[in-house]
DNA sequence: GATGAATGAGTATTCATTCAT
DNA sequence: GATGAATGAATACTCATTCAT
């Protein structure tokens, strides 16, 4: 699978024009975090990164170009942390079943840093077909990784379909912190992700 | 938990405005589940419907009205079919991996024959407060279906925490389900599914 | 000058009938004396009224007769009270500054008893031309009452003008009161109204 | 007493902008004065105006805006008009009687001049109350002026409360000004007016 | 590259009034 | 007389995008 298109290095001419678009990337980030994708217009993301609504499109073709920058910057983020996180793991010793526990704590801890964005991109990957090839882009990466995490036990796995197997539980890891952060007030967040927890390693254990 | 409103039962003086009201919520529906909640606008609507624009404010208050009484209609109908569901299992005596292989594949038919429509309550849900609170009250209320469901095997499933192992269990059906249905051409639907049953069945097993 | 149109009498027949209308006219004035006129709807007189909004159709040509007919009774009611608290001062022998000063005071309670409705009214005549002529219709029988009112002191009255000194100072009143009512948290009532009966006994001392 | 807030500077960036503005302010003023700020609608304003609604809201932050900045361009040239001219009558040395009858005189020219304008200006004092503390603001501006004409006489005045009577005489001249408006056609102008000035010199004089 | 004034299609909502029952 | 469901013209305001400077 390739990258639907690049939305980061596109023009890497002068410094002054990457930081003037990073500027706007960050205004469009921090507005998104606060106020919702949805209510982050144009106009106000040039307001706060202090350039004209003109200097917007002079780096961003349209509006979501901006939002599908910033879904490739931050799943570029998880992706790397992710990786290297695993070349540690990999490293050390570690036995399957806290392997897991590693894995699910530690994007867990990952999803909580940005809840509110981790949120909105949910939202916008619904409503943009270009936001959802991207995503699927990333996930089918960051599955890879899984994958490779899990190699050394391949054959003890009790799961037949491999790629099937991580699309599941991805996705249902997904969910899940998603309703920790939509309920966070509301319940009891160590009971359910241990829950999630024990889940995942009933299913992997032979 | 009580539910958030009531967006069913209005003044049914006449017999015509309780007909009206329905022909406005199918145009509505049938527009969601064509073109997605975000494009359907009020004067689409009324088209469609073929009343005029005031009549449609004669019967909603606003156009959020219109899209919850759709999400509560919707709901009821789930839980009604699961609720008989369940009572039909029941009375017949189905061992405890049956069950969870039973809710999950009807769960999941009922899911395909309205996929479109659950993708818009999806993102609906994720949009409007008011909707998030309404699919709360409906997911709790199948959720005590489902704890009803295994309830005669409580001894024997290895669960600690009942509420939360639903609670996680539930919203990753959804997203499975939702995934096979935007990926619906490009994955095998089987091997997914399998997947995820294989899961929940070793999740609950002793 | 004749009466533009009567809004009282209109259909005597029933008492039923009458009873139905003067209802609505109660809604409508409860209303207006809370929230204003403009904001005063028909849908919301007829709920108040407890009729439904046909019923309102068949008392009332349309929303502005409801209101000519309130300005209509208030306004009588106003010429009523003056009227025969002229005839009781007409009967003691009072003199001519004490007069003057009876008949500001006995007007500001008067008008402060309705002090919304009052400021709703001037709104409402400053609107709509029949209401303005409705209102000319009823000041000039006021005015036509305070000249008698001052009949007997004709002689001595250093006035030239009668007709335009009522005008003056009937129109003078009117903004005086109403700018006390408006500004009634913030101003020393006493000294402005104390002002101007000391500006009208000038006035009218030889 | 403070501006409620300054309807008139705003980022006067390009020299074109503050031309747009001022079309637009010309355009609804000469609406409002044609056909009354009621039925002044932003379409209608930015079709004459020869800008496209968009713009109107460019420069605007809603329809009241507009309103209230022609209302407080206009009191600021009331103002202004009123300010030299005492000036004026200061440096002769005219007196007392007849001081009052050029201050009235003067404040009716400018009121004629721009009578329906005058007359809208006091519906939608009434009816917003943003506009009802700027035009307070201004009256009380225009207040202070007229103390400062009558200062050199304020031994002389038999007058115990100088802000009550100011309050007064004002509001009493706006309502006799509206009313000779109102009734241009019907009644006899210079008596009424003369009868007030004959009221307000009585009311001075010793 | 940068600016920011201008654009205008698009949309939700109100409310006085009608008329078939 | 009474009902109340239905009407639809009217209207304020938004916001992504363009283009002349």
């Amino acid at each position: 699978m390739e990258k639907p298109s690049d939305y980061q290095t596109k023009n890497p001419v002068q410094k002054r024009s990457l930081l003037t678009r990073q500027k706007i990337l960050d205004a469009a980030m921090s507005h998104i975090a606060e106020i919702g994708f949805e209510k982050t217009n144009t106009n106000l993301i040039a307001e706060t990164a202090q350039v004209s609504i003109g200097t917007v499109y002079v780096h961003f073709k349209d509006k979501w170009e901006i939002f599908l920058t910033i879904l490739d910057q931050f799943s570029q983020n998880v992706y790397n942390y992710l990786s290297q996180g695993i070349d540690n793991v990999l490293k050390q010793k570690i036995e399957l079943p806290e392997i897991a526990e590693w894995l699910i704590t530690g994007l867990y801890q990952e999803h909580k840093l940005n809840g509110r964005l981790n949120l909105e991109i949910a939202k916008f990957v619904l409503k943009d077909p270009r936001a959802a090839e991207l995503r699927a882009f990333w996930d089918q990466k960051i599955d890879a990784e899984i994958i490779r995490l899990f190699e050394p036990f391949r054959q003890k796995l009790p799961i037949r379909n491999m790629n099937a197997a991580i699309i599941v539980t991805h996705r249902s890891a997904h969910q899940v912190f998603q309703y920790l952060y939509q309920h966070r007030d509301r319940v009891d967040e160590t009971a359910i992700l241990e829950e999630f927890i024990s889940m995942i390693k009933r299913y992997i254990e032979a």
